[in-house]
DNA sequence: TCACAATTAGCTGGTATCAGGGATAAAATT
DNA sequence: AATTTTATCCCTGATACCAGCTAATTGTGA
């Protein structure tokens, strides 16, 4: 039997994940968790074989933990789940380790066969995510940049709409400050404009809207 | 028996509401689609009287298709359904006349309640949804601002990066008129630049990332 | 403790953005 | 046919943003 863990914060998709999954025969759904705090705490006591993880949790960002996961549990292999589409986030997750990458949308026999892919130790990326893997230039980012904990402050207030002086006034610091991480910001993301960089942090999901 | 339909894009998320529906004695799943197109042609032959409608259907804004499905079919009912909950989002769809608005990671029971409080001609919304309603102040937007056709093409442009001068180009105007729809937009979105009216209308799914 | 990264702060100069007006012709609606 | 909406263009002045540097403190990990 193939032990399956999935960790999705949308009770509805849950459904539909172990509906689908458990009309396979050698698949068993050992746990389903809402949270990465849950998960960490449930892979104590049963672990497994696959871990279907949701990229998006609202308990921290799954790319953070990725490596983690495969530190403790070498032998799990993980699947990410995910809405968005973008280069550097399915790109950071297989750098970091994760074994597959599949959309939400993606089709019910593409994560019965992605399971299956994975398990033979092949990685494997839905039809969706593998159109934009080809594509590959639409960005010009490789990887998700990091950030440092001052450069996502100034990020998150400058992309809820506030000013340089009015960034620099809130966290008490000078404005020449708040330009430098503005500019660190704008090389980390090859933007030319911080507009931008937002919009790409959004995508991301390094920002939360 | 009450006839639900479902129109959603997700294979994953339908299959957990039919999964979840089909439980329920008196719920009936007539037919479940994955477009706006697909969703018009199959009512011509059968009806319902509950509609779940995905609000980000890659065929279309299922915001523009309310009013014409309430004027075809004045007997079904639409409720929502929708990864984002944004107060001008969901103040607009109830105001085109949908009748509920629940979020994709409700509970599973609340969406049973749901359906059952609209058929008895209540209005319903979800958990997260109702204490955004309440929260209401968080943005100004009560509904989401009509854009006409330039003022859509200005705004993909500028979220993609570019700039006055270089949009002007792109379209073969002057930059003066860039600037005024750029003005435009933000007295619309009612705030103070075009790099929180873009965040906007990312949230809104006015433009697509 | 010794690098190295992160945070802080400053400078110049050029460009873009925003607020505030106003104006005209072509579509679209009524 | 008359009115409104849309799209176009222009102006000024203030402010914010970006590119390109330099450089002094904190920390922090090796």
């Amino acid at each position: 039997m193939i032990r399956i863990v999935i960790t999705d914060d949308h009770p509805l998709l849950m459904e539909g994940l172990k509906n689908i999954l458990a009309q396979q025969d050698d698949f068993e759904i050992v746990n389903c968790y809402a949270s990465s705090s849950d998960l960490f705490l449930g892979l104590k006591k049963d672990q497994a074989d696959i871990l279907l993880l949701d990229i998006n949790l609202s308990d921290s960002n799954s790319l953070d933990i990725i490596e983690e996961l495969i530190h403790k549990y070498p032998d799990m292999r993980i699947i990410m789940l995910s809405v968005h589409n973008e280069f550097a986030v399915i790109n950071s997750a297989l750098q970091k380790g994760a074994y597959g990458y599949i959309q939400k949308n993606a089709n019910i026999e593409e994560i019965i066969s992605g399971i299956e892919f994975v398990l033979q130790g092949k990685k494997f990326l839905c039809k969706q995510t593998k159109s934009v893997m080809d594509k590959k230039s639409q960005s010009d980012l490789k990887v998700i940049p990091k950030l440092t904990r001052r450069e996502k402050e100034i990020l998150v207030e400058a992309a809820s709409g506030l000013t340089t002086p009015q960034i620099a006034e809130k966290l008490f610091i000078s404005p020449h400050t708040v330009e430098s991480h503005r500019k660190n910001l704008i090389v980390k993301f090859k933007t030319s404009n911080l507009t931008t960089a937002i919009k790409l942090a959004l995508e991301y999901g390094i920002i939360r809207a």
